[in-house]
DNA sequence: AACATCTTGTCAATCGATTGCAAAAAGTGT
DNA sequence: ACACTTTTTGCAATCGATTGACAAGATGTT
């Protein structure tokens, strides 16, 4: 591998002093150096094709420009999506240097957090964002919080106050339940994510209460999906087939699990909406692709994001800034499916 | 926030030198100091809330121990299986320090890959992997390569010697097309992902080849889907219900253009495999949901990931370790749908 | 011409961990 | 007790960029 060019070897080639060339290089000092100097340090560091160490400038300022984000699976294009968002918001910083990600995925495993934020502190990102928070991270991420700016997005977590930007679950829970009573149906069915996460909590909460508001019956038994994917959502209308009286309609917490629903009732021969009205959850683009369409609640993907880098943008300037934590409202899309 | 403990007031703390400390805590320079002095100087440490600031490690010795991963889309379930099966790979190493990845996006944009190589490089990490090279990527991976080791895995490139780790999508393209012959079918059609992509180039090729050898026909002009998603699968449907002859089979070049191509039948009322055989690729978990389940290729996940990642540790460890790329046979599951 | 002010650049300390070298301590053999 | 090897620990330089303090030079003011 080929020796790099460093700052010092470089002040030599240019007859200037280290200092120079670092303050012509960066942003925030550049003023600093004449405009002639300026502009011919910094053609010339580009075509000696000098590339700073960001791992030396770390150090000494004691920022990485590097922001840890706990997911817990990368295979969920929401997560994807708002992460996508979240970091070109976070780019749009003119003239500050930009951020790099840090990617980890828990899979929703007991340890996983604790030990991928010792490594995010220990590699000094300015932030952290999780989007994978259960109840159980509780201590951990206060922990963390004593040291950088912990920001929650998607998944809260009761009690313990973070700055955060969520989905109003609940209302979009409520909203699915509404839009069954308004079509007439007077027996349904969640087919529910692991309640480890607020998430899934949440939309459950939403759903029942507005069932219980206008009495319409819920199957006693709420129908829990070990792990969130299209192939429990399968195996869920089984169950749900067993069940006396039988639901008519059937808010699926995402829309891969939808899909699993829909894919089981075609292979039964029976149709949607006609045997069984289904909503999912995240407008994903599997959604709209269906040949009958699915019912979804739009995730406010957009406002998440942009609220969660607002906040870590404001709370890395200034550790004490007040932060509001914001809650956005989901809205129902109502297509062929229900 | 808080302020944290370093290696200097750890090392007064406990009355020993911090080099005594540095080494106790390193799992290869452990050994050099007296066991009950290391046992004392962890249990110390870890009472304490040490945590070793890697900056500065990575600042002395020249190491992150991180490792620059480039991929077109995280959308992708493949590129996240292969990038999780790698580290999960990398991280068997006992005793030694786990390498962090650095994930960074394409989308497949020109400039994209020459930006974040820079990053990658400026954070000093000991190796790439990228995941999404274009032909256009030759000269900045060349470039890349001076520095750390570039290992390419997935998509190859043409002409350039990178050590690599793929499949043989020439060889997938064959076995699809051999499966047609078999079922007897005479005319047929690819929707095409990007040809950007060498992937999707040789899975056309082999494809292609395999037909013209047995006299198949295949549709004059093929499809090219502008990006590999469903949406554009819908889209090649209605180009090819316009051709004549009519194809009988069509070989998706992945599954997300298949569930494209599939829904676009159901929202006309045709059938599969009766009125159009489909096959896609990569075996997605979507694949075995649907309720006609898809025939598709299974891409090596396993074996590509493995050896890329051994590719990777080796290089890392020895620069100029004479690696050997290779290439992985996919395997064909012949499900419903064909 | 004397003095204040502003620009531009240099010097040198600093961030925190790692490691070659050498000193001190402990162990071994006679 | 002595010479010796081996083990354990400490000292201090080092990685590369950043930045406060300061000096030299340029410009302006009266």
């Amino acid at each position: 591998m080929m020796a790099r060019l460093n700052m010092r070897e470089l002040a030599l080639k240019l007859g200037v002093d280290r200092a120079t060339i670092s303050r012509a290089l960066s942003s925030d000092k550049a003023h600093l150096v004449a405009p002639a100097t300026r502009e011919r340090i910094r053609q010339e560091a580009f075509a000696a094709g000098y590339r700073p160490d960001l791992t030396a400038a770390a150090l000494r300022r004691g920022r990485s420009n590097t922001i840890g984000i706990l997911v817990s699976d990368l295979g969920n294009e929401t997560f994807i999506e708002v992460i996508r968002t979240i970091f070109r918001y976070l780019d749009k910083r003119p003239g500050e240097a930009s951020l790099t990600p840090l990617i980890a995925e828990t899979l929703d495993q007991p340890d996983a957090t604790r030990r991928l934020i010792d490594t995010f502190l220990s590699r000094r990102v300015d932030a952290i964002i999780s989007l994978a928070s259960t109840e159980a991270d509780t201590p951990i991420l206060q922990q963390a919080a004593r040291e950088v700016p912990v920001v929650l997005a998607i998944r809260s977590i009761a009690g313990a106050v973070f700055p955060s930007s969520l989905c109003d679950d609940r209302a979009g829970g409520a909203m699915v339940a509404t839009h069954f009573a308004e079509r007439g149906h007077k027996v349904v069915c969640q087919v529910q994510g692991p309640p480890l996460s607020a998430t899934f909590k949440n939309r459950a909460l939403g759903f029942s209460e507005v069932c219980a508001a206008r009495s319409i019956v819920e199957m006693p038994q709420r129908i829990f999906a070990e792990n969130a994917t299209s192939a429990a959502g399968k195996r869920a209308l089984d169950a749900m087939l067993g069940m006396s009286p039988r639901p008519t309609a059937v808010f699926a917490h995402n829309d891969a699990l939808a899909l699993g629903v829909i894919e089981a009732m075609r292979h039964r021969g029976l149709r949607y909406p006609e045997d069984l009205a289904i909503v999912g959850f995240n407008n994903t683009h599997l959604s709209r692709v269906l040949a009958v369409p699915l019912s979804t609640v739009d995730y406010p993907v957009e406002d998440v994001s942009r609220h969660a880098g607002e906040l870590v943008r404001n709370l890395i300037d200034n550790p004490s800034y007040r932060f509001e934590s914001r809650l956005f409202v989901p809205s129902l899309i109502v297509r062929a499916s229900s």
